[in-house]
DNA sequence: TGATTTTTTTAGATAAGTCTAAATTTATTA
DNA sequence: TAATAAATTTAGACTTATCTAAAAAAATCA
């Protein structure tokens, strides 16, 4: 078994990864976990010897395919608990995530199954990211950065690429969650901000910056 | 913040304080830890400086107020988990009280007052021990074990005084389960057996030692 | 009571994970 | 390409929790 430390080791570069896409800096880790680079370059060591990346001294580091399988179940349970979180004991969106980082760690896979069964085996976590199934198969969805909409276009918001409480607080608060429809009204020239029309006739304003962390669906 | 080690400590002081009355010992310690008795007394002297419980070298412990707190809120989180995983996941009694182990350690209080409400607020955890309500309150019925009872006396099993799984599952093969009603239709002179009529006219015979072990009101 | 056994504590090691400071390697840029 | 800057690794130290072996205290009993 993998320690918690491990486990988040493993899932930073993960999610690290498929942003990035190529290999993973030692920098990057340490500001993901909050921690420091000589740090990291001991887990790097230790997650080298047991096979769960690859890893070459100032080369950077990629999971090895069983690295990955850990990685994506540590998200499936994550993402299943946020899940859980918010159907059946109503916390907010911005709420979950913190929780489900103590959630992800707890081991039975046997009670992770139980517990997808329980919720009806659930697609998308509160923010609209893709919950891997038992066997780490997980779906990728196109999804476009309302940023990249043309005016007089319309979305349905599917996903954040930001999980920041103080961000998803903001957008509650604007009526912009998932599966909400919006329609690009107009796109300011000075500074690009972004007025959206809601389907409730509801007019809102926001920046740039906020416009390319929504995620939508055309 | 307690580490998980220190819960276990002062979750293992509880339960060993209910059932012995007075101070604890090193020795029962290690063994209900399954930990060796040099690894306690460090552990007791870090929990004395955080005045999580009353230590004496050689004098044994006991919790104080707040170490007590500290305990029955695991307790209290560890049975609401094992309601949870029984009730809505339909584990078995005999497979809830590991998981459990692990699931106590999760830090929200917030998280186990909205379980608390989503499960309604249960009185009793699968093996009929009380949870301890939000307060620390914890009810503490009258019961007694089988072996207690005369011939042709009736009962409610309402709890076990032992929780291996293997006993456990014993009993449930038995169909010795919480709530069941047995009538003592006899007890073996020679060894003491216990022949339980139940309630849908199946007879079944169980040792002194399986009759000590089973909790009734009467 | 005095000797023996049991219990508990101390001493000294080990392993995991973290840190700071210094050294090394790689990348940048003049 | 040589100097400088940035990224990464190493060295050495610290904390937590654990262990074995030895010492000390308490309990038992002849
Ligand atoms: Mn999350
Ligand atoms: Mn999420
Ligand atoms: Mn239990
Ligand atoms: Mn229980």
């Amino acid at each position: 078994m993998n320690s918690f430390t491990e486990e988040n080791y493993l899932k930073s570069i993960y999610h690290l990864s498929v942003t990035d896409d190529e290999s993973v800096s030692t920098n990057s880790i340490a500001a993901a976990l909050n921690t420091k680079a000589a740090s990291v370059t001991d887990m790097l060591k230790k997650l080298a010897d047991k096979k769960l990346i690859n890893y070459a001294k100032y080369q950077g580091v990629s999971l090895t395919d069983e690295g990955r399988a850990v990685a994506i179940n540590i998200v499936r349970k994550h993402r299943l608990w946020e899940f859980f979180l918010m159907e059946k004991l109503h916390f907010k969106w911005d709420e979950v995530h913190e929780l489900a980082e103590e959630l992800e760690h707890i081991s039975s896979a046997e009670l992770i199954d139980r517990l997808d069964r329980f919720l009806e085996y659930p697609k998308y976590d509160p923010h609209g990211d893709p919950i891997p199934d038992r066997n780490g198969c997980i779906k990728t969805d196109e999804l476009k950065p309302i940023s990249v909409l043309p005016i007089n276009s319309r979305g349905t918001i599917m996903g954040v690429r930001e999980h920041a409480p103080a961000f998803l607080q903001y957008l509650a608060k604007l009526q912009l969650t998932i599966g909400i429809q919006v329609h690009v009204a107009d796109i300011i020239d000075y500074d690009q901000s972004v007025i959206l029309k809601l389907n409730n006739k509801n007019s809102v304003t926001i920046s740039r910056e906020v416009a390319k962390n929504i995620l939508v669906t055309i």
